[in-house]
DNA sequence: CTGAAAGCGCTAACAA
DNA sequence: TTGTTAGCGCTTTCAG
């Protein structure tokens, strides 16, 4: 036995297709008589109507693509699942089909089945932006600022949260402040280094190479790198890491090493992950709101390709310090 | 302008949409010459086939749905990201799409656009699930036994390897073993308990009701569980931690409480989560193979969808003790 | 190797 | 309130 079609419901229901069409769509004129009859059809015959004819019929596409692009372990981020959920929430709530394209950067994904996509990142993989916007697929692109491309964008001003983390760690009074960067090769992460370095500067206290280690945003990166730190014969008194949890498993490594955070090291963070309120210590961290974000850029980009509006939204946030206890005075100068 | 569509380029090319169509979906008997004109046209209209219509004339629908019940925190696990990794990678090798439901598990999804639904566990959402069964959407649910619905299964055996934790650290001359469970909602977090004390009993070892804390697979869970063994005026000389993200918060604990692991207290996890090889202490485990699970059930899926198979794979698979350097035998019985 | 034509299942005027 | 009908854009026989 096939699936039933509408055809069929109708037939059972001795009416028109139009009046199957009316139910299924919740259309008010439609006797409650009929409806009965429709609905009894239905469930009868499990009818489920076929969505590609719809979509055929009404010439429209309801889904939306996502695309994560590959670099080992952005997956496992608080930064990703926190998109997911965003994105994954505007879709629900906009009824969209949410189509996830897991790819490793390179390969061409098929923007065919969409209506429009969001990247939730651009790293590597500027040439998938490229190809689907050089198709006429409407696009938005998450934290990252970019201007030359005919996209959207919602991303937040990480130049200014570098500086930010190293305000406030030098007014605290710190001069030996040492950092793990993120990933250099995302707009975040090299953007974030470079307004530290920048505030550093500007504030006349110098960056020893040593004091500044490239890190990835994973656990990982950041025990080694905190490791490196603390065997300096001269280690800094402050770590600012490019993700909250760089920043938590650095305070791991300290009190591995019998020392505490913040008495005997400053660490700051970033994103403002709810893990910071969980552990040792509360984490003091710059705030981003990506699930916000997600949700916006899900908005925008349905907003296009609904066809409500024609111009590309460039959104530029601004990031906020957010002070618990995980930084303090250095006990001495 | 609108969007160009098969006649738009047939006739740019002045040859039939047959050829037109042909030559998209790269079918052999098309002359050089002729493919040549339909890519030219393709090219200058930016033809994208509507992919509604592809199905519809095929009578197919290439995309599988996938759905993570919602209770807080799932998303935000081991677990959660390698089922979404190997879903997302079969189907990429399919050529599937992929269509995201987040859901709290008990919105009503709509199961109408895809051809089938893996569900990344049961946990309140059962209800949903029956749904599916009921308006004969095919379903495949990963990690949970599932025998008395018409749906596929891949899971593993939890009360096994709760008994596999048990028994290592038995044999390990363990006498005081503690555990933080997983979510005891889910199936997995009841039946790993169940074994664990299982074999316990087994071995006539007594389980203290304070030995026992019922956690809910987050790190924050099994920080607040580790501070109360530890407090215990007879703390436990080994913990069974139900997930390795719980057993790495653990081992963070001990340590800041200055005791090390696996010298003064042993701790075993679940799942093999690489970050296992990267703390202080490489840590023992029970693997389970979520990745390949995760992609197993979408072949398995697939072949139900596509009509290759016809009967419901239920798949029940043994987990695997990895031993490295986490638990040892304790200073004294 | 190519084209004509019959649908795929549904929506949305339009008439009744 | 209901039914008729013309597509939506594409695939796929079937002739040629």
């Amino acid at each position: 036995m096939k699936k039933a079609s509408i055809t069929d419901v109708a037939r059972r229901a001795k009416l028109s297709i139009s009046t199957v069409s009316r139910v299924i769509n919740n259309l008010s004129t439609v006797s409650p008589e009929n409806r009965a009859k429709v609905e009894e059809a239905v469930a009868h015959l499990k009818f489920k109507p076929n969505v590609s004819a719809q979509r055929l019929a009404r010439g429209v596409n309801n889904s939306i693509g996502f695309v994560i692009p590959g670099y080992p372990g952005i997956f496992y981020s608080f930064y990703a699942i926190e998109l997911i959920r965003g994105v994954g929430h505007a879709c629900e709530s906009l009824n969209l089909d949410l189509v996830f394209h897991i790819t490793n950067g390179f390969n061409p994904i098929n923007f065919n089945t969409v209506g429009g996509i969001v990247f939730a990142d651009i790293i590597e993989n500027r040439r998938q932006v490229e190809a689907a916007v050089a198709t006429g697929t409407p696009c938005f692109v998450i934290n990252n600022k970019v201007d030359d491309l005919d996209v959207g964008y919602i991303a937040v001003n990480n130049h200014l949260g570098g500086k930010i983390a190293a305000d406030y760690l030098l007014s605290l009074g710190h001069k030996k402040i040492a950092t793990v960067t993120g990933n250099l090769t995302t707009q975040s992460g090299a953007q974030r280094y470079e307004g530290f370095k920048e505030m550093l500067e500007k504030k006349k206290v110098t960056l020893p190479k040593e004091y500044v280690h490239q890190g990835d945003y994973s656990r990982q990166s950041a025990r080694y790198a905190a490791e490196r730190f603390l065997d300096l014969k001269n280690p800094p008194t402050a770590i600012f890491a490019a993700s909250d949890e760089m920043a938590l498993e650095i305070i791991s490594m300290i009190h591995e090493k019998g020392m505490k955070v913040p008495d005997d090291i400053s660490v700051i963070g970033y994103d403002d992950n709810p893990a910071c309120l969980y552990g040792a210590v509360a984490v003091t961290t710059i705030k981003q709101p990506l699930f916000q974000m997600a949700e916006k850029a899900v908005r925008c980009l349905n907003s296009i390709v609904s066809g409500k509006k024609t111009k590309n939204e460039k959104i530029y946030l601004d990031p906020e310090l957010v002070v618990r206890d995980s930084c303090a005075s250095p006990k001495r100068g």
